[in-house]
RNA sequence: GGGGGCGUGGUGUAGCGGCUAACAUGCGGCCCUGUCAAGGCCGAGAUCGCGGGUUCGAACCCCGUCGCUCCCGCCA
């Protein structure tokens, strides 16, 4: 028999139907047994009375809670029923799978256990609705990336991520065997989706995986992690940047609320909202002087940089100035950015970037790239490194690279800010950091 | 790498110098013709992360260690 869904039983009533799914709860009483069956697309109630059946309700006694079962009953319009007024009436029951007693926690229970243990038994954390509902919407949320870029003809890449030279610093480089030489995991696409430009793709995107070998103990890094990257030709400036990105952003949070907007109140409990184009752009020199005129103390040593507090601050700022929840921080000293950001033409200390910060929490950088090699060559010299390993990228602005930029964005930390998470590792289906090799 | 916090039955917590370690939930058993966050009764389950010290006495105070967590640094 064809399987129906949860959502759909109460288009068949009176009719004999298959259901499959989790045994959420089973009361046992002395005539009667009342399952709740969970699937995907919701719970039902199914009763069984033990008379009929005397050795099925032997069975069904001995059933763990999250045991996988496989029911066939009658659907009943049941108005006494609290669960949707609806009732199947069991006729046979297969246990596809039972699961052992007592579970590792119970993911329904009232209390959860800390993330540390739910993370050693991930399968059973995802199990939660609201779990399965952030999965769906991050699938929205990619599919709307592809849709956006797909509109304006973008090209989807695949960089390699065994490479052969440390590309930027080299320090946050995991590094492993490669036959007879040294082969490090790519901690971006940075080199690789401007190649794209050299090759005169004009428009390219990447989603893929993105290695960092920092130890970071917080609640927003993790190892390793899925990069967004996008990289657009015959720009004018870091600004042609920004207008995509924030227009990409609208398009994805519309469509998320389009497809998900009931889901996001019933299981995060809030309305999303559309972030407005265009979004508040504050330059790095002024964003110090309105956090010193909130009194807000930058750390000593930052010499333009901001520090995560400092950029909090900014969020408030903007929030209560703009009532906006994004901000693009740009014009960024040269000091705390990498070789390839070109400068200002007006002032050379500043570099053509931006950093994208949404609620508080930066999820993107971007800038435009200098593509003129005798000048990126001095750049990197500048920044203490050696042209040798970065030769082959050098030559990529070596025979017609048109002007270019764009930026990267971490997937899991636009979840994190769209779902209102706050931990990272409660908005990516495994984590990995210093310490988390497993599952 | 630096700093703060936490570590008590399976899970979540209470206890913070006199405990035979409490509560909730889960688990096992019995009872209950219809429950629905089911309910009632009974039961099992913790040498209080580990090591050392202070004390007549340590889950509780001190030191060390390990683990987790958050913040900073670094970044997406």
């Amino acid at each position: 028999m064809e399987r129906t869904l949860i959502k759909d039983l109460r288009s068949k009533i009176d009719q004999t139907v298959k259901i499959s799914g989790w045994l959420q709860t089973l009361r046992d009483q002395k005539k009667i047994q009342f399952l709740i069956l969970r699937d995907t697309t919701g719970l039902v109630q199914v009763a069984h009375w033990k008379p009929n059946d005397e050795s099925l309700a032997e069975k069904i006694s001995t059933l763990g809670a999250e045991s996988a079962v496989s029911v066939i009953g009658k659907v009943i319009d049941n108005p006494v029923v609290k669960l949707n007024q609806l009732e199947i009436q069991l006729e046979s029951l297969v246990v596809e799978n039972a699961a052992e007693s007592p579970l590792p926690f119970d993911p329904f229970a009232e209390t959860l256990p800390t993330l540390d243990y739910r993370q050693d038994w991930r399968y059973m954390d995802l199990r939660r609705p609201v779990n399965y509902a952030l999965f769906q919407i991050e699938t929205t949320v990619e599919m709307a990336m592809r849709e956006y870029w797909t509109k304006n003809n973008f090209i989807e890449i695949h960089s390699p991520k065994l490479t052969g030279s440390p590309s930027e610093s080299g320090a946050e480089l995991f590094s492993l065997d490669y036959f007879e030489q040294k082969a490090y995991l790519a901690q971006s696409p940075q080199f690789y989706k401007q190649m794209a430009m050299a090759a005169g793709f004009e428009r390219i995107f990447e989603i893929g995986p993105v290695f960092r070998a920092d130890p970071s103990f917080t609640s927003r890094h993790m190892t390793e992690f899925t990069g967004v990257d996008m990289e657009i030709s015959w720009i004018d400036s870091h600004d042609d940047v920004m207008k995509v990105e924030e227009n990409w952003l609208q398009y994805i949070y519309s469509r998320v609320k389009e497809v998900h907007g009931e889901q996001i109140k019933e299981h995060f409990g809030f309305e999303l909202t559309v972030p407005t184009v265009p979004f508040p752009r504050i330059p790095m020199r002024e964003a110090v002087e309105i956090l010193k005129s909130r009194g807000y103390t930058l750390p000593a040593d930052k010499k333009g940089d901001i520090d995560p507090g400092g950029e909090r601050e900014i969020a408030a700022y903007v929030k209560e100035k703009f009532n906006h929840d994004f901000v693009f921080l740009t014009d960024w000293p040269v000091s705390v950015r990498p070789f390839y950001h070109m400068r200002l033409e007006n002032d050379p200390t500043l570099t053509r970037s931006f950093d994208l910060i949404a609620n508080g929490l930066e999820i993107t950088t971007g800038a435009q790239r200098e593509h003129r090699p005798d000048i990126l060559a001095k750049q990197a010299i500048e920044k203490g490194l050696g042209l040798g390993p970065i030769q082959y990228y050098l030559d990529f602005f070596r025979y017609g690279c048109p002007p270019h930029g764009g930026f990267g964005l971490g997937l899991s930390r636009l979840m994190m800010v769209m779902l209102n998470l706050s931990n990272i590792r409660e908005a990516v289906y495994l984590f990995r950091g210093p310490t988390r090799l497993t599952p």
